[in-house]
DNA sequence: ATATATAAGATATATTTAGTCTTATATCGA
DNA sequence: TCGATATAAGACTAAATATATCTTATATAT
């Protein structure tokens, strides 16, 4: 019952490219070294979001991620459904058929009701004032002045 | 984010316990037939609600499990978390130092509130309710006449 | 005291998650 | 136009977890 770390990085990535705002390219490399995420393991996360819609995937020497909507458009739910499927609590929340009696049931019904609050929660939170309201993921801001390359990098 | 087998399996024990009322003996392998849980698997589970308090194990030739406590003081919340231990959707939200920028983190805020809901939504829901309002998990009521054994068993 | 039915704990298998490695593709510079 | 480089895409490996079974110990009844 809880988040995978594919997920995690996935809102994490989300999260770092609404900061830049919609349609600024950000290369795989940065967005990596900035939200802490291995970066084959991103490459892998981002795949997911494009097949989405919620990225867009630029290759080449110039290549990176971008938005293709607006951060406040973006939800929540929708980054972390694109990386780990549909939320289901339980496996008779999103497949009734898998449990015989769920049509009965009364836990099925307890179980359904808190996973339509649970998604409705994270459907409320949009990247705009997720990204906006202060500093998340790691290093406080991107690009703070241009130049704050650390250059210890391991 | 699903609700593991082992979960299902003790809320499962605790209905149907919770169906014979507070106290009342009931054998490990009639729970098990009627819920359809390995029974040593649910022997395993019955270990932790022990533990937690909410079952006691009796040994011997005439042995079996019996709830502590009404039905009606028992909570969904409980049963799920004597066996998966403390809900938490994110790591960061049971364990906030799992990262270090939990403090200022945004999205951090909405994983608690998520998981908060969550806990309280499952805490609502009581066995006496669970158990009297119809029947669920597989056979339709225990002991209907004593002797609907369907001898088809795998 | 012995046999039996059960619980308790240890062990093994299967599945999923997490991460790395290899291959393919696109842009840039010569 | 061709080669070098930086990236994406997909295949593969290792670790963790979940699931289930097997063996051992305990308690009751005869
Ligand atoms: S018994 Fe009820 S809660 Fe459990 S899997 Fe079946 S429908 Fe779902
Ligand atoms: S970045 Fe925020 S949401 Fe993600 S693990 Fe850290 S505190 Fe939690």
């Amino acid at each position: 019952m809880r988040l995978t770390r594919a997920g995690e990085y996935g809102i994490r990535c989300v999260l770092h490219l609404a900061r830049h705002g919609k349609g600024t390219l950000v290369s795989r490399k940065e967005i990596a070294v900035r939200t802490d995420v291995p970066p084959h393991f991103l490459a892998k996360i981002a795949q997911q979001l494009a097949r989405a819609g919620i990225i867009e995937i630029l290759q080449g020497a110039t290549g990176g991620y971008r938005l293709l909507t607006d951060p406040s458009k973006i939800t929540l739910l929708a980054v972390i459904e694109a990386i780990i499927g549909e939320i289901s609590l339980n496996d008779c929340v999103g497949r009734p058929e898998s449990c015989h009696n769920s049509a009965l049931c009364t836990v099925h019904r307890v179980w359904n009701k808190a996973n339509q609050q649970l998604r409705a929660t994270l459907q409320e939170a949009n990247f705009a004032t997720l990204a906006a309201e202060d500093a998340c993921c790691l290093t406080p801001f991107p690009e703070a002045d241009g130049h704050n390359q650390p250059s210890g990098k391991k």
